[in-house]
DNA sequence: TATTGTTATACTCTATAACTATA
DNA sequence: TATAGTTATAGAGTATAACAATA
């Protein structure tokens, strides 16, 4: 209900005296919520599919050679636990088999299936529509330059600890 | 675990003819998510608290007055069973109070307690600092661009449907 | 012993629907 | 009858830890 009509959104939660580091975050993360959510809500009533299925499917239609369990956590960034539990689901839909790894008794190669690539390859395109439909408020120039600067963000971004900074932890003191 | 390295991340989902605007998106999404998580962690070893928690204290503390439960589900954008269930923590946890409504006797005005609003001020106060370091690989400039640009983008995904907009219904056809 | 993957469990976050007490 | 809030339930999404099989 709350994902139909935006009048308050995440940005309203603004306090009195905002740097403008917090501007900037509530803004972008009440636009990330919302396309997210647009994805989301579409992927379930047009696919009756879920986020972290289709992320799934497309790492593997990227590596038709398969990948294994591991590395689709890596990949995704998720624990062991839950690939299993989307793989499950993804092979009981008959979309991805598991299949013996050549060298690792332990170890599976997941693939998509024929029919997975073939469904993979229908929603991926839908998706690209909806990507395009969702950013069409900016002009291609605009999405390069916001392309851009994200790659900065990134960048720092990929230095920072997920626990505070006041005196990082360096690596060594982590033993 | 997946949260203290980002060796891979959201951005290599990637598909191998990838339009502009998928690739923006899940740059986008990448930083998005990065920061939200380095937020929710910190909240929670630094403050023991939640991010939907944080929130709801930040909507009271820009009104004194108070909220009903109805008005910080609208500005939360949650439905009504979650605001109960953050309240009830909050309340446990002596930050806020539900003091009955002076028109309405069905409802709550829900305010900061004292301590409840010097604690908030403390973790508002960090949460600031956290912003201004996550989003240092930003210059002023760049921060105040990537801002402009946002607001174009967020008022384009406000008119935008959840479902998918192959024949948009309008409000007419939805009695 | 270390690693791959599974299982079991739990917690956060959110939605829906039935319910109550007022209005 | 409609609205404010609560309760109960469900499901997505994720993490942790104990475990079996293999390396």
């Amino acid at each position: 209900m709350p994902d139909e009509d935006l009048p308050y959104d995440l940005e309203s939660r603004v306090i009195d005296d905002h740097h403008q580091a917090i501007k900037l975050w509530l803004r972008m993360l009440a636009c990330a919520t919302r396309v997210e959510s647009v994805v989301r809500n579409r992927l379930r009533s047009e696919f009756a599919t879920t986020l972290p299925r289709f992320d799934l499917l497309a790492q593997l239609e990227r590596k038709p050679a398969g990948l294994t369990m591991g590395e689709l956590s890596q990949h995704l960034m998720v624990t062991g636990g839950n690939v299993t539990g989307v793989t499950d689901q993804l092979e009981a839909e008959g979309m991805v088999k598991r299949t013996p790894h050549p060298h690792d008794r332990r170890a599976f190669s997941v693939q998509l299936t024929p029919a997975g690539k073939r469904q993979f390859r229908r929603m991926a395109a839908v998706h690209e529509q909806w990507m395009i439909e969702l950013f069409a408020g900016w002009s291609a120039e605009e999405k390069s330059q916001v392309y851009a600067l994200l790659a900065g963000l990134k960048k720092h971004l990929g230095g920072i600890d997920a626990a505070p900074a006041k005196r990082s932890k360096t690596k060594k003191e982590m033993t």
